[in-house]
DNA sequence: AGACAAAAGCAAAGAATTTGCTTTTGCGTA
DNA sequence: TACGCAAAAGCAAATTCTTTGCTTTTGTCT
């Protein structure tokens, strides 16, 4: 009931250590064995090896651990493929997170994420939309080394990641292949100069997207 | 265990529809009065005056029952104000819309919406989505019935919706009356004629984001 | 009015969750 | 290396939530 810590690790390298990778790697053989609605914490902590007061002392509860491995899974990306422009990068990039998030397993993943507490400093949503936040960042950076003009990171969220994520989590239309290219073609039309210029355009507001 | 009906309303005007309400009432009253994360079914049906047993045989469980709340929630919209054009009605409502899903209440709403089963033919969050896009559609239908030209409910969808949403649920920076400006201008300014051109854009594929 | 079926009530059985206390264990210090 | 501290895990009892079979109520249709 009170607030936990998210994502513990406060002592690397010991029992702690074994008994979350033991815990982990239970929810994620059991999901694939009786799938995520017949998981429990009981259940899980039999598979692991432990007892449930101690996933119940450590994660809170079920919704809490399963945002927790859910993050993993986001946080367990390769480096973007490299094609030689901003555009093409972004293209098959965002066609593999399409794929990714659209998946049975993404979806899950999606809720996972957004059905946690999310109580501390950082919640996990927001990790997450740093994960993928930092993979844009890497095509960006590469792109301003070769000297490309190349759209703000948030540029990217708002017009293609968003429409995904969104589609993906509330639309009985998914994206589309054809969408996501779309998409990416107009970022980079629109926004050929570093800021945004939706994001200052219009207002008298002082910062970019501060609130 | 079972998939059930998630909206029920087999008989209604009886005892269901009574039910319905008591639960629905105790629920909201509960919200406020202790806090979401002290719900439980018994509580809500004790407080309704039904039993426990009630609940989980017409909801399934408190996540699903949340979830049936939260949509009445978004369904309470009223018709969005006429400006006198598209662009001037899409300001004021993405402006309302941004309002409402930032605030502590609406957070939570569309957190219940995402955490509910899902399953039925229409899925909960798709019905939100449904009830977003029919104010949409308002607005652009006043626009077309003036003879201007308005841009695809889709493009709303994605281009202002979206971003919205998806910084609620996952940003640590929200969106800002500024970013929302400068979203709905860049849809009315890119879509000028009436299918969005990122539909179909580049594509090869065949219908527009049917997959 | 009477029959039917859907939904609610009731209560007992079965699980899950919480909690106080004890034991283990990793880490820092002497 | 041994000692002590504190964090985390184990254990088990108490509590609370969830499921389920059966009975009763109640709206609807003949």
């Amino acid at each position: 009931m009170v607030a936990m810590n998210p994502r513990p690790a406060p002592r690397p390298g010991g029992r702690s250590a074994r008994v979350q990778a033991a815990v982990h790697r239970a929810t994620h053989e059991l999901t694939e064995q009786i799938g995520r609605a017949q998981l429990t914490v009981p259940l899980i902590a039999a598979h692991a090896g432990v007892t449930p007061s101690t996933i119940y002392r450590r994660w809170g509860d079920l919704a809490e651990l399963l945002a927790d491995v859910a993050l993993d899974w986001f946080r367990a990306d390769t480096e973007p493929a490299d094609t030689g422009s901003v555009e093409g990068d972004l293209q098959a990039w965002a066609e593999q997170f399409f794929e990714e998030m659209g998946s049975e397993v993404g979806q899950a993943m999606l809720r996972d994420v957004l059905a946690g507490r999310s109580q501390g400093e950082m919640p996990v949503p927001c990790q997450c939309a740093a994960y993928t936040a930092s993979q844009i960042e890497i095509v960006l950076a590469r792109g301003t080394a070769r000297g490309e003009a190349v759209p703000a990171v948030d540029a990217i969220m708002d017009g293609v990641v968003a429409p995904i994520i969104y589609r993906t989590l509330f639309g009985p239309t998914r994206a589309s292949h054809a969408l996501v290219r779309g998409l990416v073609r107009d970022c980079m039309a629109g926004a050929s100069h570093q800021p945004s210029d939706s994001d200052l355009a219009l207002a008298g507001a002082a910062g970019p997207m501060l609130d």
